[in-house]
DNA sequence: GTCTATAGAGAGATAGAC
DNA sequence: GTCTATCTCTCTATAGAC
């Protein structure tokens, strides 16, 4: 990341806050479109520049990617660090599935560029992507964790979670524009992401062994 | 589809079987790349022949890219087709969220075909693509229907549960190498897949509301 | 049917003026 | 900082020989 350097310097302002809008475009082009196909044309149009300009605040198009998407994860990373502050340990898993769709549905861009990088099976971009990415899966897996420890959550493996919860909650917000086509109506709707919201928790529960109150060994 | 006219013509068998095996590579190259970042070259390469003869047999890269993922939801119908065959309507729902696991894992390319699909947010390219997912979406559908009207499931929305089902199931396969490397063991290794079977029966269950033996109306 | 050769269209990146 | 002009590369698609 050769833009990250903290110059410290005058005009340093000026020059964050147009990167950020940048940014901000950038991040739906991509979504739209995916690294592949997202034109930098395009960029530059919404924001009433020319495609050269972009090049001053971004090294090259990979640059701007590499940008957008760790910004994805730090915003992502926050929310759930906020989501662990809840007291016991099932309302702290709870409140991170609960800060997944929330994230993910008011950042729609966010969740198909997710997406499309679990799909490209690439390797991270850049190692401070890696790190983030990692960090966020480090959180979720400690707090399980804890909860087995406790006694409280089946030892479900975190790998397993994770991946039900997350993927579920990316998927949802995503397929919009299909499942309203095919089914009739806005999975983005409050209604439905509440709706979507409780299932999300139920899961949660099920998974980790505290369903409606009685927890279940009779199977298996 | 220009290339679909059954011509019923002499040599048309070995034709056939050529576009097949081009079919073959041009899913794992689609896959891996996308539909923007696939390249012509890759897939005639590993088929030993070279670019303009792929497009002998199909019409464009557009052309190819739509057999490609016709074919993938003719697999797909018919693998969910054959689970519908159980006896009773929770068995026909567990065994529709096991096909789905099992052909997403044993066709890994087609996975992330349909994660980009979805990620692309694009109207399906061409109607028969169209017709083939809504076929699809309506066998689920009628399953969950024919379920809550003998009283069996909870009237819960047909694209809540195939969303949840579906969109855990392509993020299992898919997220493979990312999971792997941070956690430590491959989803897709058949202890994995069996124990990810297990919690999307669960969760099946669960959201169709028959717990383990005690159904609910307790709620709503 | 499969090839070589090539046309033609984008798109990213750079040079350099203002 | 932002622009115009342009270079260069890559990839698709076509023409036409064999």
């Amino acid at each position: 990341m050769p833009d990250l350097d903290p110059l410290s310097n005058p005009k340093t302002a000026r020059w964050e806050r147009r990167r950020l809008e940048i940014l901000a475009v950038a991040e739906a082009v991509f979504g739209e479109n995916g690294l592949a196909g997202a034109r930098l044309e395009e960029v530059a149009r919404r924001l009433g520049m020319r495609r050269p300009s972009l090049l001053y605040y971004f090294a090259d198009k990979d640059a701007l990617y590499d940008a957008v998407f760790a910004d994805i994860l730090d915003a992502l990373r926050s929310r759930i660090e906020a989501a662990r502050s809840a007291d016991d340990p099932m309302a702290r898993m709870e409140a991170i599935a609960s800060a997944w769709v929330d994230f993910l549905s008011r950042r729609p861009w966010a969740a198909r560029i997710l997406l499309r990088q679990i799909a490209d099976e690439l390797p991270p971009r850049s190692s401070s992507v890696q790190t983030r990415s990692e960090q966020i899966l480090a959180s979720v897996r400690e707090e399980i964790e804890e909860g087995v420890e406790l006694g409280l959550f089946k030892p479900i493996d975190a790998g397993v979670f994770a991946t039900a919860i997350a993927g579920t909650s990316m998927f949802w917000v995503t397929a919009q524009p299909v499942v309203e086509r095919s089914l009739g109506f806005d999975p983005l709707a409050p209604e439905s992401l509440e709706r979507f919201r409780e299932v999300l928790v139920l899961l949660t529960r099920q998974m980790l062994g505290a369903g409606d109150g009685h927890s279940e060994r009779s199977r298996s």
